[in-house]
DNA sequence: GAGTGGTCTAGACCACGTT
DNA sequence: ACGTGGTCTAGACCACTCG
């Protein structure tokens, strides 16, 4: 087990329990040293991490400031699967398959710079509290994983690819814009031609660089809320 | 200066130049150890920085590829004043002022938790490529900055802030969604009503964790397109 | 086996905030 | 003056890729 990686778990679960509320101080470098017997560093990296993802705000002469983090929803900058993001928000969600289909051509200019690639289509809708609020539209890499069982995709596809076949997923480039329903949008959200739709294009890796996926993802677009949480760079 | 901040900036021009390209190898740790004779801590720290803004992938055994990075756009993960995002993304762009008004009550519903704050009022318009594209409507902490030149509203408020006024930007909460258009939408962005609004709200705060600002961003949705790089964690 | 990135150590000096 | 976080060093061992 990576050190750094405990700390930083045992000290966000002590955040996300309220033990360390809002504008309190975490305990000091100093004493996290102590307390796990490690080098300063380890500890920094912890909280480096915590820092990152906007857990925390250091400030030097200080020390480490809890920030409000009771921030879910949908994130455009980080990868979730819809799974996580049902439990992190504790909604109430049932997944249709509307269709799945082998040997689909992904052309080249859906995808950022990759070439062409052939793709099992994976077409789902996410009814939450019983409102039918997304389509996606999946298209998997046939080289990295094919044939995937119906209930992978009616459970999580993402749980399939990391647990079943132990694929590590690593990042993904999305592209956000708002459109106008189309016929499938107004035929299985069951909406308004005037109800806009957001749509949220995604071309996901693994760590070794391979495309495992690109996607293609139809929310209602009032029903979307984000909240996101963003750092100034230099 | 900070040695790693030397090293990341040296490595990001020459990957912005086009020196390394897509899937390149930037050089190794120890190569880069030997170049500027520091430690590969330190080396570290700016591969780290590269790694997290989406620059490079770095594969153990192998090396650190460069990605593509021509992804420019509206960030939602990091703060940019609108000045960067149009000197970015090369775009024409002109400011209009509509209003600018003291001592101006911030409700404390509006904030993320923070108490209701006083605050200048400025609405502007931004007019891209001669169409009328955004209405931003900021409310500065009045306890941060006060009686604001018109002069900084029509250049840049990130940039008096920064640099004439020395303050430290930190971090913002962005709240995003799709709305319909409202009355002043209509009037000053010149569109229909059925096109969709897409609202950014975002309560920016400095490194001491006091409140800057909060200002609500109104974009035509249909000119509205992001590209974000997201990451999975564990 | 040689080279790569990932983690960790035990120190050090500095800038900053509080007392 | 003291405690905090920010940066840096010079080592070390490991897991991994590749020829």
């Amino acid at each position: 087990m990576k050190k750094y990686l405990q700390i930083y778990r045992d000290l966000l679960s002590d955040i996300q329990s309220k033990k360390y509320q809002e504008g309190d101080l975490l305990p000091s470098d100093t004493k996290l040293v102590m307390q796990y017997t490690v080098s300063r560093e380890t500890v920094r990296r912890a909280i480096k991490l915590l820092f990152d993802e906007g857990y925390i705000q250091t400030i030097r002469g200080k020390g480490s400031i809890v920030l409000n983090s009771d921030r879910v929803t949908f994130p455009f900058s980080r990868i979730e699967s819809y799974k996580e993001l049902v439990a992190n928000n504790h909604l109430y969600s049932e997944n249709d398959i509307l269709q799945m289909t082998d040997h689909v051509d992904v052309p080249a200019n859906l995808l950022f710079g990759a070439p062409a690639l052939k793709a099992q289509r994976i077409v789902r809708r996410r009814v939450v509290n019983q409102v039918p609020t997304i389509i996606d539209y999946d298209y998997i890499n046939e080289e990295v994983a094919a044939n995937i069982p119906k209930q992978a995709a009616l459970n999580s596809l993402f749980y399939y690819f990391e647990h079943d076949l132990g694929l590590k997923i690593n990042y993904a480039i999305k592209h956000i814009t708002v459109e106008s329903a189309d016929y499938d949008d107004l035929k299985y959200l069951d909406i308004d031609k005037h109800v806009p739709i957001l749509v949220v294009r995604s071309e996901t890796r693994l760590s070794d660089n391979r495309i495992l996926s690109y996607t293609e993802s139809r929310h209602r677009a009032d029903k979307f809320s984000s909240v996101e949480f963003a750092r100034r760079h230099e």
